[in-house]
DNA sequence: ACCTGAACACCGTTCAAGT
DNA sequence: ACCTGAACACCGTTCAAGT
């Protein structure tokens, strides 16, 4: 009834849109996203999906950013800082993993949502509130971003990813004023 | 006239196609490479290119080894280790981008051929040779195409680049009988 | 041995037209 | 406000038929 209500209805249907987008890249990678099929799904033509949405690229962009928006992100405090940065570097490889379309859509363009930001932005201030400078704190982010893409890309074995990101964070601990 | 000179003669109109196939995908990215289109370029139908080529797949399979081919080894022996490294990694993520297509194909499937061995069978040998055991070499392998790969894809910034890069060795020096 | 023409089963996107 | 139908300009791949 009231102007208000419209907007969240709207981004309803879209919502579900995304979600049976997901549902469609998880089964068959990134070819199996079709605007005709998608719409199939949903009972709807392939041409009405233009009204929610502006093109096939603006849903691969909504799908990526709900998907890192699902990584989940580990309390700043909880376990030593070199623990936490593991986790979310394990973290972001499996979630890599599980939607493989998401590596292809990085290739094809940037894919930087308001989710994968927050990701980053908690990443930082975990290794910020363990006492590295905010300059070192932004080579952790790049670094370890880095490292988990590179070895959900490459299919890299576990213990080598392991080494590598150990690597990386003791590289880290060696700038801290306080050493280790 | 003989009989032995006809394999080549049957590779080299592929070597023709795949490099017409290059151009392709460096101007405009994996879909840009059509067959209609490489048709076109060749003078020949889209049709007529299976005649040399299995399809698409196969084209970009060839494509990618080509590339991985291109990318230059440094010698062995001709500087310290740690540097001789660093340049095969900066060798690597250059390649991959002046090609980011290759990025692409490789999320879609797995693409190791003879080129891609033949660089990281240097890279080990360049480990092994600097006193790396055979199990710290095969480490240092994986851990330095994670990081390049991943550089490349998340058009990581050179001085984080440099950053990872030379934890990963430090890393791998620490493993050293000698030490450093 | 190598290529063409026509066909099949698809694509993303637009747009007038309906309700 | 939301959806359909038809159309446009494309795809990869197959296959009989030509030379």
């Amino acid at each position: 009834m009231s102007t208000t209500a419209e907007t969240p209805r709207r981004s309803l249907h879209q919502e579900q849109i995304v979600d049976a987008a997901l549902a469609l890249l998880d089964e068959g990678g990134i070819e199996n996203l079709t605007m005709r099929r998608l719409g199939d799904r949903l009972g709807i033509t392939a041409a009405a999906l233009y009204w929610h949405v502006s093109s096939r690229q603006d849903l691969l962009v909504l799908a990526a950013d709900t998907v890192w928006g699902r990584t989940a992100l580990p309390g700043i405090q909880d376990l030593p800082w070199r623990r936490t940065v593991l986790e979310m570097a394990e973290n972001l490889r499996s979630m890599l993993l599980r939607h493989p379309w998401l590596l292809t859509a990085m290739t094809i363009q940037a894919l930087d949502g308001p989710a994968r930001d927050r990701y980053e932005e908690h990443l930082r201030a975990v290794c910020e509130t363990s006492g590295l400078t905010p300059r070192d704190a932004e080579q952790a982010v790049h670094s370890i971003v880095t490292f988990a893409i590179g070895a959900a890309l490459a299919a890299t074995p576990r213990p080598y990813v392991s080494f590598g990101l150990e690597s990386i964070i003791d590289g880290l601990a060696a700038r801290r004023p306080t050493g280790c």
